[in-house]
DNA sequence: AGACGATGCGACC
DNA sequence: TGGTCGCCCTCGTC
């Protein structure tokens, strides 16, 4: 990056000691120090010559040098001067001495990437390990531009269709849709409640604070009775909560004797069920894998250790046709595929590697050959079992996801009603300018090319969307942003069932509560936050309202 | 409006 | 191996 340079002179500050007769000491080479203007965002580096006391023991008191400080404007990254690093704005502008922020390679910074503007640049196609399959040809039209594709267009829900402000009272960390009644969609947050909201109905919603005591990291329905839902959570217990009345038993609780300090006490983050052999599987903090009946609620034989030991297990996935496959990730930077026939340390028959933090693992959805990883390190990775080798991902997507405070972190998930098993759904952390408003967009992404298929945003909607869930049927798409849940549909005005006039859905921030709210949702505390768009003008009006479009409007 | 803090990971010693 | 510190586009509260 050139050096900045400003039409204010920088100030150059001068201590004097007493003295009544003597001028400051400045010299010319004082004066070419004194450059720079006193930049907000570039940091100071104070130089305070002192004058040496034996020195002036030589000369009169009176004559003692003054102490000069001169403030240099350097880097706040590498410290050296001739650039700047930091926050221009709401832009930030890389240091040109480290890694581009977004690919991590150096050379270049993030606003000339050109996985920035491209997100399909550098996809390698997977290498033709099986060339003499008879699956050839469908992999031959998957990285060959040129081949018709057998794939349907994308049907992309795109357009907010409603939402629920503040609905949770800490940030939303999971969101699953309801496996049979269409309209139904489940949600946790970062204390452990639990949410039941029937989007169909923009305002019949629930949401139970007494089942967990910390974050609710996962749910799943249970495969024989979808009336039962089971939710993992960082207090250490797996939940298993009735939909209708919210009460809930416990079904496995790590930490039967409370807490004893850190360094014991057990989180659950990764959960799944593998209905076949009829087991609840959970992971938790330290690295173990834990086993109960989902039958019989009781827990099966020791944990395993399947990932490095006191690193977090932070995702579990049953293979969708293979009972006998499970896939973990976690934050030794790993990925494994494990035979649950025989399970046991260091039993993994695949490691795929990262170099970071992997946030999610997911088997393709219908066959369950592919695996979509999602890691700190800005890549979403394509794992092709029939294809390719498992010792590299078949591709990796430069997709800017690398952010680990403050927000749920960010999962790539496969859309399930793509037979083609090629698109995928994340949010994006990065954001980008659009007609002078910084939007976070919810990325659909072909990982047959690499292309960006859609960014769905709202101009209203300024916060990140981390937690994102395609419906299994229909053409919805549930986003959690921060304490919010929002749907999307493909047509902006698509019909939205409501049980009651349209003119009284509004949009109340905090304080602007409408008294005609007061009677109509329910007893929980964040269940007057809601608004349902049949028109996006009134949605505009009503949302501007709120803070969370009122603040943080970047460029 | 501005300060603050909860918070997870990686680098570095 | 453990402790400490710093962080790049948070977001809500006081």
């Amino acid at each position: 990056m050139a050096p900045q340079t400003r039409g204010v002179s920088f100030p150059k500050i001068v201590i004097e000691r007493d003295s009544d007769s003597e001028q400051s000491s400045s010299s010319s080479e004082d004066e070419d120090e004194v450059q720079n203007d006193a930049g907000e965002e570039s940091e100071k580096v104070d130089e305070v010559e002192v004058v040496d006391e034996s020195e002036a023991s030589t000369s009169a008191k009176s004559r003692r040098q003054p102490i000069s400080i001169s403030l240099k404007k350097v880097c706040k990254v590498c410290k050296k001067p001739g650039h700047e690093a930091g926050f221009r704005g709401a832009t930030y502008i890389d240091c040109p001495m480290k890694p581009c922020f977004l690919c991590k390679m150096p050379g270049h910074t993030t606003m000339s990437c050109p996985h920035r503007v491209a997100t399909e640049y550098g996809v390698i196609p997977a290498p033709l390990k099986n060339t003499h399959s008879s699956l050839e040809y469908v992999f031959q039209r998957q990285v060959r531009h040129h081949i018709p594709t057998i794939k349907p267009s994308f049907v992309i829900p795109k357009y907010l269709n409603c939402g629920v402000v503040r609905y949770h009272s800490r940030r939303i960390t999971c969101l699953e849709f309801h496996p049979t009644i269409n309209n139904i969609l489940i949600s946790g947050d970062k204390k452990g409640q639990f949410g039941v909201w029937d989007f169909g109905k923009v305002h019949e919603k629930a949401v139970y604070g007494n089942i967990h005591s910390c974050i609710l990291n996962n749910m799943k329905f249970k495969p024989s009775n979808d009336g039962t839902v089971y939710g993992a959570s960082s207090d250490g217990t797996i939940s298993c909560i009735d939909l209708e009345t919210g009460i809930s038993s416990t079904l496995m609780n790590l930490n039967p004797d409370g807490w004893q300090g850190p360094s014991s006490w057990r989180m659950l983050y990764g959960m799944d069920i593998n209905s076949d052999r009829g087991l609840l599987l959970a992971a938790d903090n330290f690295g173990f894998l834990y086993m109960a009946d989902a039958r019989s609620n009781n827990v099966i034989g020791k944990p395993i250790l399947i990932h490095k030991k006191g690193s977090k297990v932070t995702g579990l996935h049953c293979h969708p046709l293979q009972p006998d496959l499970l896939l973990s990730c976690g934050n030794d930077h790993f990925a494994r595929i494990w035979d649950m026939r025989l399970i046991e340390d260091k039993s993994s028959i695949y490691n795929l590697s990262h170099k970071r933090v992997v946030n999610s693992a997911y088997f393709s959805p219908q066959t369950g050959s592919k695996i979509l990883t999602t890691s700190q390190d800005n890549r979403l990775s394509i794992w092709d079992s029939i294809f390719g080798d498992m010792d590299s991902p078949s591709r990796e997507i430069v997709h800017s996801h690398d952010f680990n405070r403050h927000l749920t972190p960010f999962r790539a998930e496969w859309d399930p009603k793509d037979n083609s098993e090629s698109l995928v759904v994340v949010g994006r952390y990065i954001s980008e300018n659009y007609n002078g408003t910084a939007l976070h967009p919810i990325d659909f992404i072909d990982v047959s090319n690499g292309q960006l298929v859609a960014e769905v945003m709202d101009p209203n909607i300024t916060t990140i969307s981390p937690v994102n869930k395609l419906h299994p049927r229909d053409d919805v798409l549930a986003s959690g942003s921060s304490r919010s849940i929002f749907i999307w549909r493909p047509k902006e005005n698509s019909e939205l069932k409501r049980d009651r006039d349209p003119s009284r859905i509004l949009l109340c921030g905090k304080g602007e509560r409408k008294s005609k709210f007061e009677d109509d949702s329910g007893d929980d505390d964040f269940g007057k936050d809601t608004y349902g768009s049949k028109s996006s003008k009134t949605k505009k009006t009503n949302l501007k309202k709120s803070k969370v479009c009122s603040s943080k409007l970047k460029y």
